[in-house]
DNA sequence: TTGAAAGCGCTACCAA
DNA sequence: TTGGTAGCGCTTTCAA
């Protein structure tokens, strides 16, 4: 492989020079630019990342902690994922990916192996493990989620709670009176995963403003578990006209068990879905839904990065307002036959 | 952060010293070994990793290069993702992710400025751009996914030819004459996408040799294309009673699709899913599958870089053989009322 | 069994 | 506008 020393002897000129024409921290004249810039096409030359990351004290490369459990919640991690990877490239950086299986430790590894400039965390609990490791460390961390204390650290995620009170908000003023949740699995709550709490706080809230009855259970990402949760929602709520569904794996078979009931929607059944527009738009039914826009945020995750990367303070969380997409799969309480 | 001449010197010995304690590659003295780990541990040392990719010529670390289109095949994406990062972790390797947005690239770069020690490929086309230029790099790479022409690159993949053929063969042992196709998207074909074209391959072989009747289409990941394309396979195959799905996204919709139009699964038409054993687990039917392993083959791969950057040779492709569970999809021709 | 020291390929400071 | 060069923090010879 070519060095910057062949490269510079190619071109006549000395090693900084060439530095400085490949970072653009000093003016160099165009004729000796053109040179350098000829000798390394020609030598295909490509900097070393190790010697840079040595010399100039930055890698280019963020870390990215990510839920890999491949059972939950799949499209929207990805969405995360590519668009924290796509922006990432737009600032000239790359990503490396972590589980969040390795917890704190996989944090603390790259970040003081120096193997990263910043990290971003996805999947975070109320009361996370990983935020006082991450304030120790030497580089800055976004968070994807909202944790009870976040203590400095930068965080961007869905205003949940505002996008549970949106999806009731929406029901209540179609005339519904009985309004069900079918939620993210169990295992979800369990862990204290923020987002799940905050949506049921904004539906509770929601409820309780426009004095619904409700009714709201985990459901498992399955059919059967979509078909459990479901009875146990028929139960407790005997007159449930909508449903707001906070698990995407569950909205394919919730529609099916619907269907084949014999409930139509959403002439009997209302229901709101809180998933990425692709997968509202997918569904035999045309859903309305609250957006959750993992594209925006993943962008908006590596634009914080870099901003803190550039030595810049700002605001420190930042939590996207909901949007309610109206589609076909709303209608007003009272135009089903139940409606009488 | 701490040095290695920090930990050096707090141990009372050399640089050197606390590099082979570190590295094993020559003996120490348990003594000298004891107070070397112990001055680790108190000053928290963490080895630079760009000064070890300098002085040490690799990196741990490895690139994977992902179709990450959010909309495509997601769950299987992400199984391999999944499994090669902690593969990889259980060698002591972390994963850069490139998108294969980036094509050649990507590859390129990252493997030219020695930021990785090997790559991992996926989402492979038949005739694909990348193999010459992984060809070209310093560093070894693994296919996941088989191209017409390897060029002696290791591939890795579920043999789709064999799965295509498994499939059909079920079905006509099960009686079936008429054997309908839910491909993948017509994107995916269209790209050259190897899988697809080796599965439609085992399809059609079989086809012939049962001397079945068939039809096979492209469907796209959506209800509607799943209707659109059990439409035509019913237009072109009046009598169909089989279906082969080759389509994760296609499943759901198209069990809801039958359902409401009356046709029951399996007694009117067997169907026999391509996709990861959850998904097939995950649906109103327990499906009858033939598994796409995930989490195998991110694995295997990870197992085939490890020897290749071990310096060994050894079989260049290896292609998982398919396997076929039988659950509640599928049943004999003629059991249903069409059978007369 | 251990130490000394020469790089690895850059960046950025200090000079010119 | 450019060059010289001292590190950056490690690995690995070469010696002892």
């Amino acid at each position: 492989m070519a060095t910057i020393a062949d490269v510079a002897a190619a071109a006549g000129v000395s090693t900084s020079t060439v530095s400085y024409v490949l970072s653009g921290r000093r003016p160099i004249s165009p004729a000796t630019r053109a040179r350098v810039e000829a000798s390394i096409a020609e030598l295909g030359y490509r900097p070393h990342a190790g010697a840079r990351a040595l010399a100039g004290r930055h890698t280019n490369v963020l870390a990215l902690a990510a839920p890999l459990r491949s059972d939950i919640n799949v499209p929207v991690i990805m969405q995360f994922v590519t668009s924290v990877v796509t922006a990432a490239r737009s600032y000239d950086h790359d990503v490396l990916l972590l589980t969040n299986d390795e917890g704190s430790a996989g944090l603390e590894r790259v970040a003081g192996s120096a193997m990263v400039d910043a990290l971003i965390v996805m999947d975070i609990e109320s009361d996370d493990a990983r935020i006082p490791v991450l304030r120790r460390l030497r580089q800055p961390a976004v968070l994807i989620g909202l944790p009870n204390r976040p203590g400095g650290i930068s965080c961007v995620d869905l205003d949940f709670a505002a996008a549970g009170y949106t999806a009731v908000a929406h029901l209540a003023e179609h005339g519904h009176r009985a309004v069900g949740l079918i939620g993210p699995p169990p295992a979800v709550y369990e862990r204290g995963t923020s987002y799940a709490t905050r949506f049921l706080a904004g539906f509770v809230d929601a409820v309780e403003e426009y004095g619904l009855a409700s009714a709201s259970h985990p459901s498992e990402p399955t059919f059967e578990g979509a078909l459990a949760c479901l009875n146990r929602i028929d139960d407790e709520l005997p007159g449930v006209s909508a449903l707001v569904v906070h698990n995407e794996a569950a909205l394919s078979p919730l529609l099916g068990i619907l269907r084949s009931s014999g409930r139509r929607v959403p002439e009997d059944v209302s229901v709101v879905a809180i998933c990425p527009e692709d997968v509202a738009l997918g569904l035999p039914i045309r859903m309305t839904s609250v957006d959750i826009p993992g594209h925006q945020l993943g962008a908006l995750a590596v634009e914080r990065v870099m901003s803190l990367l550039r030595g810049e303070r700002g605001a420190e969380t930042r939590l996207l307002a909901p949007s309610l997409a109206e589609r076909d799969s709303c209608a007003d309480a009272g135009t089903g036959p139940r409606a009488g």
